[in-house]
DNA sequence: AGCATCATTCAAAGCGATTTGGAAGATTGG
DNA sequence: CCAATCTTCCAAATCGCTTTGAATGATGCT
């Protein structure tokens, strides 16, 4: 059943059933009472794909997942679309997922732009200088940034304050008297462990600590990660009492180093863990129950939607920009070191 | 740019160059080579919504999350995901994620299909008698299921041999000399929870031993249901001896859980989880090393996408019907029982 | 009543591709 | 050299919807 049948069936033009389904105010009320009960009677629904021709619009928004992810679209990631989805499912939008071509993903954006598949396109994992920023500049389709990148093109963006997250658990460490703090971070190029190792080493500087980079470690959010670096650490002499851990996957790693070293956490050990708020994964209920910076990954994902609903309605994007605070919540991982 | 400016650069028709772009035979070597470079030169590419409209294909397919899920689209279903992600995108086809109105399931794929928007879906987390597949069917929307349904309607599936592996996984635990086996399952109306009960019960009775009511939960698969429910039943006395855990993420609170009862793991206790293969929850990293029935979700998920294709291809829906094995993977988790 | 306004509705022109049915030019065979 | 056959290309129709510009009839005002 198409519009014209539709149409034809009521004894109306195209263009009539057209709007009254649209919500136009040209029709009176009567008919599209009219229309909208023939429509739900045929079950009639516009072709999208019509319906986006002659708009111009895609009705949907494409992620690209970033290049070393695309084949490991983690509990991060997955958290922050859902949060995504949920939004843009109020809306009747879509989400386009676009795993990148490793080794072409500028020309990927290309193809997004040019195919008109998408209306905008959200990027997530971004480094200080990324080119991908750029790009989609020239390419003049819309998009906004989950994290910072430090370019001078005003763009669209949504971030945690990590650095001051970071530099507040730090802090806590050193008030209840850590002196040494290992800190177990993301991948060296991206902007949020960036930003985490400013806030890291800005709070021992404050306090007149030394940075010991032996007590610094980056690399992917896994709790093997997190079980090796926190398990050759502690071998070390003097061993941290402390470690923040960049999430909750590395804290369980971390976790399980600590215990296997015969140590207790929230004794011996204390440990701030960044939570992204996994449902699955509860900082409060863990024994001991685990301090956190937390921020929840959904909730960005959510809003970003809203973001881009905005830039869509013509919000330019150079004033889209939102940092976020991050909450510190004290539980049971976290206490004095141990005296001596 | 359009195909119709194209053209006109090239001096030659909208037809032609279509052809040439396309791949027919009609259109001579050495114009389609002129074409081809023009393309690329002027960077176009061919606007999707038109093409579609044209060809009637949708060059999209989409996954329904399941309603109770659809707001939380957990650790399982992201690598399910990505999985499907990865294999589509190497056939330049696009997942659209449709979180589905919790109300109005059905009405939500009648909108898929009537508004054209994808060529098949996905459903997962089917139940016994889901009534999707007789909606899917009706509406001639190409559909696979991930998981089994027990509908007479022919249609195409892939599952894993949940029975089987639970099965295994039992008889393991009895031929080591447990007799209280607890078993944490997932949500009681979906067939695989209904399957791998049916495998626990079915070795308990080749065995001899009985089955208590007490000893089995269902729930969805976090880390605080594992933990609730064995901590609850290590209360019990006797108290069982060895727990089947549904994911990894239930392995994680049932660990706590054993071990904030003083207990050790792979020594008084034994466990053996069904470990879905996170990239960042490995069974080996941790200490003890898990033991597991092991399926990956993310080969299921690139699988699927391959018999989309299929089925896209012509290949008849009642003839696409996979029952993967699944390996029990014996590691530190599991031991005989203490004596006495 | 006469003219301007307003509320409704419609015919037709896109949107940007694909595809059908020829037509022109090149090649072949007798 | 002419007819038959390929090759190669094109004009125009089509996909199903939205939107512009105009027409129609009803209403309001003087």
């Amino acid at each position: 059943m198409k519009l014209k049948d539709l149409a034809q069936q009521l004894g109306l033009s195209p263009t009539t059933v057209s709007r009254a389904l649209n919500g136009f105010p040209e029709v009176s009320e009567s008919t599209r009472q009219r229309v909208m009960a023939a429509a739900e009677q045929f079950g009639y629904r516009a072709n999208d794909s019509a319906r986006r021709l002659a708009t111009g619009e895609a009705g949907a928004i494409g992620i690209a997942l970033p290049p070393r992810q695309s084949l490991h679209l983690g509990p991060h990631m997955s958290e922050f679309l859902s949060g995504i989805a949920e939004r843009l499912a109020e809306r009747g939008i879509d989400l386009l997922l676009a795993p990148l071509d490793v080794d072409d993903e500028i020309s990927a954006y290309r193809r997004m732009a040019s195919s008109r598949r998408v209306d905008a396109v959200i990027l997530s994992a971004p480094k200080p200088n990324d080119p991908r920023i750029k790009a989609l500049t020239d390419l003049e389709l819309p998009f906004i940034v989950h994290g910072r990148a430090e370019v001078a093109i005003p763009h669209a963006w949504l971030d945690i304050d990590n650095e001051g997250a970071i530099r507040r658990a730090t802090n806590h460490l050193i008030d209840l008297g850590h002196t040494r703090i290992a800190m177990i971070n993301g991948p060296e190029d991206q902007t949020f462990a960036i930003h985490r190792d400013r806030g890291y080493r800005a709070a021992l500087r404050e306090r007149g600590l030394l940075v010991d980079p032996d007590l610094i470690a980056s690399g992917t959010f896994t709790d093997e990660n997190g079980f090796r670096f926190a398990q050759a650490i502690l071998e070390r002499s003097p061993a941290p009492t402390a470690f923040l851990a960049g999430s909750m996957m590395t804290a369980l790693g971390v976790f399980r180093a600590i215990r296997s070293a015969g140590l207790q956490l929230g004794r011996e050990v204390s440990m701030i863990a960044h939570d992204d708020v996994f449902a699955y994964l509860n900082a409060d209920n863990m024994v001991p129950s685990m301090s956190t910076t937390r921020s929840s990954m959904r909730a960005a994902g959510a809003r970003i939607a809203e973001l881009v609903m905005q830039m869509r309605a013509g919000k330019p994007a150079g004033s889209i920009n939102e940092l976020w605070p991050v909450e510190l919540v004290l539980r049971e991982s976290t206490a004095p070191p141990p005296q001596g």
